[in-house]
DNA sequence: TATGAATGAGCGTTCATTCAT
DNA sequence: CATGAATGAACGCTCATTCAT
């Protein structure tokens, strides 16, 4: 009899403490853990085929074989589904840019950034579609600080290695090749591209165009070259 | 009936029964065409301040000063508005690519090329974030056949230019220019740049070093870099 | 398309502009009018049957006999429905009491209260059921400023009159009277009683020995009873 | 089978078989018993924090700290806790009651009306949003037998009283003198009184005027005052 | 033609209640 | 007995679209 009144008190009168963006439920059981999976996965399906106009809490559900209440135990609200698909991107990003970093021939630039290109197609290539759908709600998605963290994480970590090897305004750089590559890898998966080997090295084409390499991989005067503009 | 009709169609997973995605009205009439102007006026400017969340034919009548009920007569549904905004933007950019591609000078591939750029960044860096949500909707968007052929318009400028230089695989190429531009200027963009002439010397590096000419401009070796591949 | 991303923004990314409680449309033609009143009408009639637990907004329209995008037309929400009953009662009180405070013949302590009772009693006894529902949200509801004024204006009449003649702590004792006959009526209502008469009878006789007057009418050593609290 | 007529008593739209509104289980072992109270106490608390509309089972049962299936476990349903509750309160009631009526020198008018008087504060100026929230419920709550029974028995406990001492109409009487009583405590609370004495005397004042008793405690004149009603 | 009140399908979300473990 | 994941009806509310004026 008060679900009425219910409903006044969680518009107005109650102190909303922060509601979370997260997951709402730390997935202990193996059972859960696996309810999350699904759902995310449904998600994810939801987003690459219908974009997010398709994209309802109550088709998430049913696409998981869940019912609506079910699917907000494990999250809070349908931004929460669309922030920890993001994190979980940016996740598997992070861990390969960095690993890519660390790698004992990262030394040679061309080397780094061949590796670079290579996590990010991975990154991108994957569901084109679901990271655009991703990329265009991050915009006005009020992201958590971890995945606001991780994506700081793999702009710098991009940037330091640039700047390392010389690059000027590495951090402008390191947005600039994400972008360029972000960009074509989206515009290949719409195309339905297929050969990733063919994306790759044009992508590197443009890359070290961009950085002043010349096409075998050398850095060629690089400084002055910079110094130019 | 007909009202029943329409509500089916308006549903994201039924097939769409041929409703007509075009203006209703040719704006014959100057009245006519300053409305069309006025209402697709309000909603740039809704999509660029609030994305495809706030834009509803609502607040664009609204913001247009009409009521909706004339803005239905002016365009069959919300979908019209942004393909017509898609159109316009395309009619633009076609234009400025076709001229720069007929300019006297376009014989040379690196004048050729700035002036794509150019032409590009002028299409893309203005209003970014309207162009971000015109290309996010463009992916669900049922397009009518004039705006389609913009589009292969626009490919083919650009694909018959490079390949008039000797640049093999001259479509993809065309692709991934306007895609690399696309991406480094939405995101230079979203990151508040404002500068155009650095952009557009970045954007010119990476689509030099895409083709193989060297910094300075001249074509290098295009042919035997290709052959590699 | 957009439905979806629409409720992205509404519930977070937009600017709230202070959501307004008060009739979002001025009732400026006659036809809105009488719309107003048929919903708030329906509103009363399911708060008298059923109280807050019924009163769901879908319900009112299906009673109003609107559909409920309608009624979201008329009233902002929910809780605005019950701002506007409230507000509605609270206006016809203090037109009574203002006029009964300025009565030629409130001179007499005796005659300004019995008037003041029977204000009350009008505004309390018609309907005790919805004026317990009332009673009940107010205290969660957050008021517009007009409806908060009217109450203060309520309370400053009656305190202001009890002032005039020399009642000791006038604020307290309307407040006491005012809870005395509403705590009265409303059980009266309660219990199906329809002598409205008697029931003013009751109340005047525990008012006047609140205030110290003796039955018929005639202020009794009010002063020196008042001094030996 | 029998889960499947199971499911099928669960709807809606069949008769339900006598759903008992009482606790479900007598706490015969010390055990049941604490718990019983844990949960009591915990919906005390939420509805005094929160008014009904912040009382739901689960939030009952978190505060409670045991789960929502040993919550049903106890109780029948989400109305059976406010049941329970507003027996207790009764119980309490009818207990201070029936001990003032008895008392020795109950044979005063003026010393039993001030013991029912601090009864009924005691019993409403403890938690008196919780009281109000009781109160409000129980106009739509469906009361089980013994805690209708106890309301007849405050009822008639006070009426006798009242009776005994020759004040006509005496079930009228009481149920005023509650009333008033209620709405001057429930008023008084909800602005953070906290003197109590002050409060109760100026109740008692209203109590004897309205029972024609003289502020000093004789009756006074009650036979002739009535008989000119 | 222009208007804007009206419509109602459908969205995000809650919470009383059940039942397998 | 206790648990808590699961259920799904029902709620408040929005907005694309229609049509009487």
């Amino acid at each position: 009899m008060v679900r009425a009144i219910a409903h006044i008190s969680n518009s107005h009168f109650m102190v909303r403490l922060q509601k979370p963006i997260e997951a709402r439920k730390a997935p202990r059981q193996a059972r859960s853990a696996a309810t999350v999976e699904i759902i995310l996965e449904a998600s994810a399906r939801i987003l690459e085929a219908g974009g997010l106009a398709a994209f309802t809490t109550n088709l998430v559900a049913e696409k998981a074989g869940i019912s609506i209440g079910s699917l907000y135990q494990y999250f809070p609200g349908k931004e929460a589904l669309m922030v920890a698909l993001l994190r979980r991107k940016r996740q598997e990003l992070v861990t390969m840019l960095e690993e890519a970093a660390e790698a004992p021939r990262a030394g040679d630039l061309g080397t780094l950034i061949d590796a670079f290109i290579r996590a990010a197609l991975h990154h991108q290539f994957q569901r084109p579609r679901l990271a655009a759908s991703l990329e265009y709600a991050e915009r006005h998605l009020p992201l958590d600080e971890e995945t606001e963290a991780l994506k700081a994480r793999i702009a710098s970590t991009v940037a330091r290695a640039l700047a390392a090897h010389g690059i000027p305004d590495a951090a402008t750089a390191a947005r600039d090749l994400a972008a360029l590559t972000r960009g074509m890898a989206d515009t290949a998966g719409l195309f339905g591209e297929t050969d990733m080997a063919s994306l790759e090295a044009r992508i590197r084409r443009a890359v070290r165009g961009y950085l002043g390499l010349n096409p075998s991989g050398a850095a060629d005067d690089q400084r002055s070259e910079k110094s130019k503009r």
